[in-house]
DNA sequence: CGTCTTTGACCTGCGC
DNA sequence: GCGCAGGTCAAAGACG
């Protein structure tokens, strides 16, 4: 099984992680576009699926690329937990505090972002992270609470990209307005109840939307059995102990080439020339990003440069 | 045998 | 209330 996940990312991808320089993390996915969702993209289903991912995120110009270079990073202002996340413990419960501390914080910031914060008084109804369809529902008023939400888009022929952790699929739904299924899959360590989901664009199939939701509790990322991923050493709080979250934290700790966080106010997502500049701003097409499409196969594959720079549409 | 995927059924939330 | 669509469960099967 995983062998042949391995052999997917070889031959498809041309090269396999172990070209990746110990510094970059494996676990999240190369260069593709790193969103921070400001709410929830799936809550209302059917919105997000009569929108479309690409519009979702932001992509309503179909000739946008997929950001090939991280934009740059948010003003601190937008990402004021952001230091607090970097030094949040990797407590091994962060599953149940998230929504007094880690993601109220991330909600109401997200609030903010959208001009909509309410009153929080949610009262840390959270219970466990399973709380199943049998849960009761909760108040009307009161959405059901959820991680804070991570995507990438990137270019890619394998749908589940191999990112340092270890995935279980639990799920695959057919997506209205899309001949795409999207997987659903939840990280196999226990006590860790984050989940990812996975699609691809209806409207490029060659883009995969890989949605991170939560985060690790785990120290440290699982070595992929069988694969030669180089896993990351933690430089100082990265990646680490939240695995999906440290792209906040590399905000304040660690500015790595490839992963950025965008707050929404700093980046209109409607706003295509907001991602043609940074496109263009070439501060965060690091040397190391740039060397790296060069030297190693891999993004390069994965992002092709004239894919990256227009859509083949 | 353990792990993971597949897949149909079920639950939930939302709009009409 | 109903229907639709997203999200999850869990049994069965595949695979190494």
């Amino acid at each position: 099984m995983e062998r042949k996940r391995e052999e997917a990312m070889e031959t498809e991808n041309s090269t396999g992680f172990s070209s990746f320089p110990d510094q970059i993390p494996t676990n999240y996915p190369f260069s593709g576009g790193l969103f921070d969702f400001p709410g929830d993209i799936s809550g209302a289903g059917k919105t997000s699926s009569s929108m479309g991912f690409m519009e979702l995120l932001g992509f309503q110009d179909p000739t946008t690329p997929v950001f090939d270079f991280p934009p740059p990073p948010p003003p601190a202002t937008s990402l004021p937990e952001s230091s607090d996340m970097g030094n949040l413990p990797a407590t091994p419960n962060s599953s149940s505090i998230s929504s007094s501390s880690t993601e109220a914080a991330n909600e109401e910031q997200a609030k903010v972002a959208e001009g909509e914060v309410e009153e929080e008084g949610v009262g840390g109804g959270e219970q466990e992270e399973k709380t199943k369809k049998q849960s009761k529902p909760k108040k009307k008023t009161q959405k059901r609470e959820r991680e804070p939400r991570y995507a990438f888009m990137t270019k890619s022929e394998v749908d589940h990209l191999e990112d340092g952790y270890r995935w279980r699929k639990y799920g695959q739904k057919a997506v209205k307005n899309s001949p795409f299924p999207r997987s659903y899959y939840r990280c196999t360590s226990a006590m860790c109840g984050v989940k990812k989901r996975v699609e691809r664009s209806s409207e490029d199939p060659t883009i995969v939307v890989t949605t991170y939701e939560g985060q690790h509790t785990h120290p440290s990322p699982v070595v992929p059995r069988g694969s030669s991923a180089v896993l990351p050493r933690d430089p100082g709080g990265f990646p680490n102990s939240a695995g999906v979250l440290p792209m906040q934290t590399t905000q304040s700790h660690y500015q790595h080439p490839y992963f950025f966080s965008l707050p929404s106010p700093s980046l209109n997502y409607s706003s295509g020339a907001s991602t043609a500049s940074f496109l263009r701003d070439r501060r965060y097409c690091t040397t190391s990003s740039a060397s790296l499409l060069r030297d190693h196969g891999l993004l390069q594959d994965i992002l092709p440069s004239d894919v990256r720079k227009e859509e083949p549409k």
